[in-house]
DNA sequence: GCCGGATATTGACCCAGATCAATTCGACTT
DNA sequence: AAGTCGAATTGATCTGGGTCAATATCCGGC
């Protein structure tokens, strides 16, 4: 959970190209820019800590940054004028920020977790990008992977009933965690969250959870941590 | 709606670079291409004119073809395995396809009215795109638009009730259609079509339709042709 | 280890929209 | 103009998940 920040991101022109920690790693252009390359873009880098619930930046607001996620989890989220929340994803380390944005941000980003972005303003990444090709075309590629999710979710919101998008959830989760049977998964974000991500109350998305539990698909040692029993039954539950 | 086919496509070379039945044309990147580069373009295109309900291509199938739409309309669906149709999509000549495939089509495309499209192999054309970062940025713009329009679909079906649905759906058919007060949208999709699109039933579509007809806010002479009169009433309906 | 506010769970009841069931309409063909 | 068949509309009823309310549990700060 440590931050380097400017210096470590400097850190990257030098041998320890690679380094996990390294903001600009977390793009995972590393293997494709060379070193003077990878400087260019720590210069205009800036590493940025939040806290648990802290607000990166809001729907609406102009859009002079794109972000990568070094640490935690951010949740992204859309608000109707009345109120009503949607969250549109959750990203882990590694996941860019700034695909789908022309002059204002199309959602807010907010911490779910205690987490550390890394910063680029956005002018001077858009220009190093085109004289990138191999960093546009990544881009291009996580543009892809991004539109295919949505369009998946889109299914579950439109067409899933509330046992199957807490099932699609988890399983999901799964995949992105590496977890297989028996195996613990991490669920930092709140029941509410889920709630809001998968188009359902908290109440049903935690009545589905002890459903799925008394059933023996899953097991709850404490709410943020689910053992998964049979990812088998699971995935038939998700009805993909 | 007359196919131009591999000699329109030819004539882009020309003097009529321009010319807006040229399949080429439709993927908007003329301006930002070459005479010459039109024409590598041309060589890998071919024109295919669909029937209304026709099937341009199956979810799951190899993704050996992108295309653009040049005339009519295409709808893109998810099926689950039990049957529930989700349609992600409906495009308009100009829309490209192939944004969101990896080895294989991630939805399924059928036409919903006469229509055409101009297919290109997917092998030469990313290569071409490589070798043209213009047309990979605009690849990349329009990646960027359809993760956006993704994100309010997502909040429509998250969180909107049936009556905002229909208000949304038709406000952005009227967005995309340049029609304003008083002014004929055409919706050439069936009632069953928007339903499974917004994520609601036939009936509630018609219904939720003839109450807005009842309410003044639109005429519907025709079932697939409606009159808007308060654009403004229908956007505040939509909860945007 | 204990306390207190936030988070999660569970129960009782309700309603928006699904489902089932007729008509009615409209774009075809002949 | 009449006939036909799929699409659209309208009505009656049902139900999954929302809403409201009451605990139970977790977890961070002492």
């Amino acid at each position: 959970m440590d931050v380097r920040g400017g210096a470590g991101v400097a850190g990257c022109c030098g041998t320890s190209v690679d380094c996990a920690r390294c903001p600009v790693r977390a793009i995972a252009v590393c293997g494709s820019l060379a070193p003077e390359q990878l400087c260019e873009l720590a210069r205009i880098a800036a590493a940025r800590r939040l806290a648990a619930g802290q607000v990166l930046f809001d729907e609406g607001a102009p859009a002079h940054d794109v972000y990568t996620l070094t640490a935690g989890m951010l949740k992204l989220f859309k608000v109707t004028r009345d109120g009503r929340r949607q969250i549109t994803g959750f990203l882990l380390p590694g996941d860019f920020i700034g695909l789908a944005f022309a002059d204002s941000y199309v959602y807010g980003a907010e911490a779910v977790i205690n987490s550390e972005v890394c910063r680029f303003r956005r002018e001077p990444f858009e220009q190093l990008m085109h004289r990138h090709p191999r960093l546009e075309r990544d881009l291009l590629g996580r543009a892809s992977t991004e539109i295919a999710a949505a369009q998946e979710q889109i299914l579950l919101l439109g067409r899933k009933t509330a046992r199957e998008r807490v099932a699609s959830f988890l399983f999901a989760m799964c995949q992105r965690q590496n977890v297989g049977d028996g195996g613990q998964l991490q669920v930092p974000m709140s029941r509410l969250d889920i709630g809001d991500y998968i188009g359902t109350r908290v109440e049903t998305v935690s009545r589905v959870l002890s459903l799925l539990c008394r059933e023996g698909v899953l097991a709850m040692p404490t709410p943020h941590v689910i053992v998964i029993n049979s990812l088998r039954r699971l995935r038939q539950e998700a009805q993909p």
